[in-house]
DNA sequence: AGACATATTCAGGTAACCTGAATACTCCGC
DNA sequence: GCGGAGTATTCAGGTTACCTGAATATGTCT
């Protein structure tokens, strides 16, 4: 039981168990990836995007961003192209290969949502979710 | 409204957004830390406990604690004696100052759910410890 | 005493970021 | 069409929070 913990150790033990099985999920997949890498997964748009949006929706400097998309082109999961409405700014765009990643990363998390309400029960997840958006919203507002 | 978020990742919101408040906390009280020595805090006995035993119970190797250890010291919240029981150990010792700092992490945490039970009422606040301690009993069992 | 385990220490490495500065374009307002 | 600002890339070095591997000292068991 975990009972005898404070609130804040129960929230971040139950991130990590889960989020942990996320990554593990697309890699199972047959998409091998750092954990660092879904910075990028979560954020790109369908129709590319560009570096410096990357950065600044994954909370990172340009410099960083850059590297990971160096990796994940060596990977073969994006490609640059240069962006049609604005000669300074280039498109970092998903490939088929990424496309499958993304949509392998979407799959692990309804997973884990299933498995959340397989513990919970329908009711009890919806509960959940319910008081942490609470909590989020009086938090960081 | 954070609704549009899977739970893995509101569970890692909330997580980073309070924890974030202890060491904060801590160091507001006049003891300046880092987020990493809080592992020792967390785990160190009142009697003195050994670098091996803080190792596991923090999930780390002896040689990172010892480095925690060693920067505790020279900060004046520890001391390294060696174990009357077993010639080979020390055992490493909270000094007064860092006693008054264990102190401010405890209350830290104690105002840490008082701010939740102000937000989510002292109902919604048990309601979601109940939660969690069935997902973490479920998950890592 | 010898074999093995345990506790700590020494040396060096890795992952995932960061700051700062330089270069090369392109876009936009005046 | 010129100057300031935005965008990307590259180079260099720094930080945080860990890690592995090897050495050294001490204890336990037969």
């Amino acid at each position: 039981m975990a009972n005898d913990l404070n609130t804040v150790s129960m929230l971040g033990q139950a991130y990590s168990l889960l989020g942990f099985q996320i990554v593990e999920g697309v890699v199972g997949a047959g998409y091998p990836q750092k954990p660092k890498h879904s910075a990028v997964f979560a954020q790109i748009s369908p129709d590319g995007s560009r570096l410096t949006e990357l950065a600044r929706k994954a909370n990172m400097t340009p410099q960083s961003m850059a590297e990971l998309v160096d990796e994940l082109v060596d990977m073969g999961y994006v490609v640059r192209r240069p962006d049609p409405g604005d000669g300074r700014a280039k498109l970092i765009v998903l490939t088929k290969r990424g496309r499958g990643a993304v949509a392998a990363g979407r799959q692990a998390i309804v997973g884990l949502e299933e498995q959340v309400t397989g513990i919970l029960g329908e009711r009890g997840h919806r509960e959940l979710r319910r008081l942490l958006s609470k909590l989020l919203d009086a938090t960081d507002a």
